[in-house]
DNA sequence: ATGCCTCAGCTCCTGAGA
C-alpha cells in the first residue's frame, strides 16, 4: 500500500496534473506509465472547490473511490482511494469550524485522516490564535480516535516544521510562522499520542522540503520548508517500509507550491 | 521591504497563502 498527501492549491487548476501523477509510479525516477503502480490512497488539500463542482466523475473514471469536503474559494480536502472508503467523517466533530480542513475514512482497516492545518499567518495575529485552538481540538479528537482505531495515518499540510532540518534558513526564520515554539509544541503533542514522523524513519538527504514559495525562484534555489507530513501510529509503524518526497510535480508547468509526500507499507 | 508568484472571485483589484 502506498499512501500520499498533496496540497494541490486548487484542484480545478491541478486536476490534470493529479490524474497524470496518479497514473505513474511515484517511486520510479523514469516516471514510466505503469498502470496500477501509483499510490493507493491520496489525501488532497486546498481543493478550493465546492462539493457540487468537485471533479467526482473524472476521478471515479480513473478508478478511485472518493470522499470530499469543500467550500468556496479556500481550503477543501479530499481522499482518493483504490479501495473502498468506509465511515467518512468531515472536520473535527464537536469543534465548530466554518472551514473545510479535515476528512477521515477507513481504508483496508486503517483509519486515514487527511488534514489542512491552518496557516496562522503570523505569531501575533488572530489567525495564529485560531491555529492554536484548532490544534488543541485536533489533538483531543485524535487522542480518542486513536484508541478506537489504533492503525492510523494522519497526513496532510501541517503548516509546521519539526526542526531546523525542515527549514532552508533556520536562523533567519526562527520564530516565524511554521517555525514557532508554540506550533512545534503542538506537533510534538500529536507525536506523543503515539505517532512517528514517517519521513524521519529513514535516511534522507539534507535540505529535503515539501513546499517552496512561488516567488524569488525559491524552488530553483531550494529555499523551502518541510511542512507536509505523514504521521504513522505506533501500531502501524512496523509495516512502514519507505517515505519519500516526490519533487517532480513541482517542476510542472503551473505547479502547486507543494509537492507530494509518499509513505509505503507492507 | 509586505513585494517578488498564484489562485479565486461580487475579477482588471483584493485577500490569502506560507
Amino acid at each position: 500500500m502506498k499512501l500520499a498527501t498533496w496540497n494541490v492549491n486548487s484542484l480545478g487548476v491541478r486536476l490534470p496534473q493529479v490524474l497524470d501523477w496518479l497514473s505513474k509510479d511515484p517511486l520510479s525516477q523514469e516516471q514510466e506509465v505503469t498502470p496500477g503502480s501509483g499510490v493507493d490512497v491520496l489525501a488532497i488539500q486546498e481543493t478550493k472547490t465546492t462539493d457540487d463542482k468537485f471533479p467526482a466523475k473524472e476521478l471515479s473514471d480513473a478508478g478511485f473511490h472518493i470522499a470530499f469536503h469543500g467550500q468556496k474559494t479556500y481550503n477543501g480536502v479530499a481522499i482518493l482511494s483504490k479501495y473502498p472508503l468506509e465511515n467518512v467523517v468531515k472536520n473535527i466533530p464537536g469543534f465548530d469550524d466554518e472551514m473545510a480542513r479535515v476528512i477521515s475514512a477507513t481504508v483496508n482497516g486503517v483509519r486515514v485522516i487527511g488534514a489542512y492545518f491552518p496557516n496562522g499567518q503570523a505569531p501575533d495575529s488572530e489567525k495564529f490564535v485560531y491555529k492554536m485552538r484548532w490544534l488543541t481540538a485536533l489533538h483531543d479528537w485524535i487522542k480518542v480516535e486513536l484508541e478506537k482505531t489504533p492503525k492510523m495515518v494522519l497526513m496532510g499540510d501541517f503548516n509546521i516544521t519539526f526542526d531546523a532540518r525542515d527549514v532552508w534558513d533556520p536562523v533567519s526564520l526562527e520564530g516565524t510562522i511554521h517555525c514557532t515554539v508554540e506550533e512545534r509544541a503542538h506537533l510534538k503533542a500529536l507525536i506523543d499520542l503515539g505517532f512517528t514522523d514517517a519521513f524521519r524513519e529513514f535516511d534522507q538527504a539534507e535540505k529535503n522540503y515539501s513546499w517552496w514559495d512561488y516567488r524569488e525562484f525559491a524552488f530553483k534555489r531550494n529555499r523551502g520548508l518541510r511542512i507536509d507530513h505523514i504521521l504513522v501510529s505506533n501500531q502501524l509503524r512496523p509495516n512502514l517500509t519507505q517515505c519519500v518526497i516526490d519533487k517532480r510535480p513541482r517542476k510542472n508547468e503551473r505547479p502547486s507550491d507543494h509537492t507530494p509526500v509518499i509513505a509505503c507499507f507492507k
